[in-house]
DNA sequence: TTGACAAACTGAACGGTGTTAACCTAGGCT
DNA sequence: AGCCTAGGTTAACACCGTTCAGTTTGTCAA
């Protein structure tokens, strides 16, 4: 009886290059841009075709977001290896942001467009992610602001750990989301991403209470801006 | 010859009826939800009847958009009175903020939708709006950040104001459009907004080297951890 | 081998969208 | 009076997400 699962083989494959060309052709054109008729000629099917594996065209972004937040767990589990406290949320947040700006409609669709959880569509699967650090990136941030709090390195206490992960989550945000939606508007004379990032990261640690001239000089590979806040650090 | 004057003021007031309609819809139900059907029946006219004053549904957007900003700005123009610099900053964020969470859809609008500068139909008028701090929000934040420099309130040289300004704008930014997109984000265990809100300012502000302990002492919420969050400090 | 059956898939259509082309029509000007 | 223009409408186009009725396809029991 090989031959279910071999349907049920051939089925999910099929699903996964649905979503696979759907995440391609979203992030190239933008989610409005393409529709179903698009992916569904990009794979070779009919539109109908598509419905048998989702129930409609939100069902298939949600899917598309619901791996993509895992893509961004796993190269979030990258910066978790940093034992210096500080040093591991700043790697946090320039991953974020580096991950942000290379997939900026991924990013849209996953941060700045909302998405009601309908409680009911979730499946056992979704809701063993939520929580586990190696899959939530959340998580992650989460649980790098409580080691840093446990070994003294900011100034807060672990009740308020939620808050700190919050702020610092909403400032690289900020960076990110502002540089995918205006970094060509001719209003603003904008410095460069890497700058404003770099500052936000300074001036949100250090706001925290983090002692940021321990850093070694040429720690992150973040140029040469931090350079300037280790000097302006020593003159407060 | 005052008819043709006439005819001039009826066809800007039913431009206007139009960009308030459309506006209030839009707000109401998101921008994709409304149809120019929709809107057109609104002002009882026919759907063609705005492709007269309006080259596309995106032309008017921008005309609301256009709008609001001045909105902004005018709101933002009581924060500017405040004498002592980094208070005047803090309003600034706080103005930003409520203004976002009170105009969701405004707000997404504004700024969290991509829209393409064409250089060719923004017009004369809003040449001249740009850079003026009295219609212009970011000239007002600009404005605060060099002030607040000059007084030696916060630890930044006058260059760096733009860098200072684009960084405090994308800390309430973040606040403003993480809660507008996440807030009812069953994954995430949010504290309040407001607590949010100060906890960014507060932070952002101590960490461009500001005095914020001359402050009175109510001022940050980093005093006693709210229930909800020691409650759920077990997460999940 | 044959027939039933379920699953996979499709073509055509429905109601909706933003937008446009063609037409109408009321009012002012010569 | 007759033309002419600006403002407005009706009907249509091309496209969208989605659904329904039908067709193919492969497997299994008889």
């Amino acid at each position: 009886m090989g031959v279910i699962e071999r349907r049920e083989r051939e089925k999910a494959e099929l699903r996964q290059r649905i979503v696979d060309t759907a995440r391609r052709l979203f992030a190239e054109l933008g989610y409005d841009a393409v529709g179903m008729r698009a992916i569904a000629e990009a794979i070779e099917y009919s539109p109908t075709a598509i419905y048998l594996h989702f129930k409609d065209k939100r069902a298939l972004f949600h899917e598309i977001c619901r791996q993509d937040f895992g893509r961004l767990a796993e190269v979030t589990r990258e910066g978790t290896s940093i034992v210096d406290p500080v040093e591991r949320l700043r790697r946090l947040g320039e991953i974020y942001v580096k991950f942000a700006v290379a997939h900026p409609n991924h990013y849209r669709l996953m941060f700045m467009t909302p998405i009601q959880h309908d409680e009911s569509d979730l499946s056992d699967e979704d809701r063993k992610r939520a929580g586990d650090p190696t899959c939530d990136g959340y998580a992650a941030l989460l649980e790098a602001v409580r080691y840093a709090i446990a070994e003294g390195a900011i100034d807060r206490k672990p009740a308020e750990a939620q808050l700190v992960a919050q702020t610092l989550w909403a400032g690289v945000h900020g960076v990110a989301s502002l540089e995918i939606t205006m970094h060509n508007d001719p209003w603003i004379d904008w410095s460069s991403l890497s700058r404003r990032r770099d500052e936000m990261l300074d001036v949100v640690l250090l706001g925290l209470g983090a002692n940021l001239e321990a850093r070694k000089p040429v720690s992150t590979g973040s140029t040469v801006s931090t350079g300037s806040i280790a000097k302006k650090a020593g003159r407060r």
